[in-house]
DNA sequence: ATTGTATTTAGCCAAATGGCAAAAGTCAAT
DNA sequence: ATTGACTTTTGCCATTTGGCTAAATACAAT
């Protein structure tokens, strides 16, 4: 019987399962996304198992290697922060590289083609603005 | 002088930061979040001023009375998953609830004012199409 | 089957987390 | 100014994390 089951019990480990399953079909071995995020593979290991509780340290360590840029998966921090600062910066519309938490939820609930056609269409809309700006308003 | 400096020098906390500007917000005191939480005040405290990683498990536990579902706060999830899971299941195209993290990127580069644009041009297709859908192909 | 190599897991323990209780600020009302 | 109620910070320390090394386990190739 395993030592720490106090959080595995009914937790079903969502965390180290999806860790391991993002390692497994990017692919990578535990050893070397261990060196990419410069945590050590039994580290590594135990977390993916449910056995350890990674700090938000090493999940920004683990984060780029598994196909993020820095603190992206702490998009969170967009994440975190629904209506408050993003917006009541002082040059008023810039997002600071981070995605407005109502639009991720919205967003979220539509299929993953839907996202992707959202995307497509906005790149063809700045394309076409791009285009008038050139001509003149 | 502040004794855990070796984090604080020049990452210049990110996730702290964020987390008190969020409660503070909302607003929330420490107690009352701590109480929401069930995490210590002094521990949230020194999270939010960069002198403690928290742990997924006690980001999990903030996450909701910051505003979140469960786990949301770990969309992560869904963001730790570029290519693989979510889109090759059995039924080809549901989200999952989660945002596809090519397509988060993408939109975190936009200013807020465009990521709401987006998703209202979205409501208003899906609204289109849900018309176009009641008269026949 | 056996050897060799690559990958994962377990043992150990220094270092960090996280809770509790007490100290230090804050601030309004008297 | 002082009291009182509330909020944040500090001191202390049991518990947990996370790295290093060694032991299992998996898996080819011979």
């Amino acid at each position: 019987m395993a030592k720490y089951n106090i959080y595995m019990s009914n937790v079903k480990n969502g965390l180290g399962e999806i860790i391991r399953q993002q390692r497994v079909t990017i692919p990578l071995t535990l050893q070397e996304l261990a060196n990419l995020a410069g945590v050590s593979p039994s580290h590594l290991g135990r977390i993916e198992r449910g056995e350890r509780f990674p700090s938000a340290r090493i999940l920004r360590k683990i984060a780029k290697p598994m196909g993020f840029e820095e603190d992206e998966l702490f998009t969170l921090a967009g994440y975190l922060s629904p209506q408050s600062n993003a917006v009541s910066e002082s040059r008023a519309s810039y997002s600071g590289g981070r995605l407005d938490p109502y639009v991720s939820k919205v967003l979220a609930q539509e299929p993953i083609e839907v996202q992707q056609a959202v995307i497509g269409i906005l790149s063809m809309l700045k394309s076409i603005a791009k285009g008038m700006a050139k001509e003149g308003p």
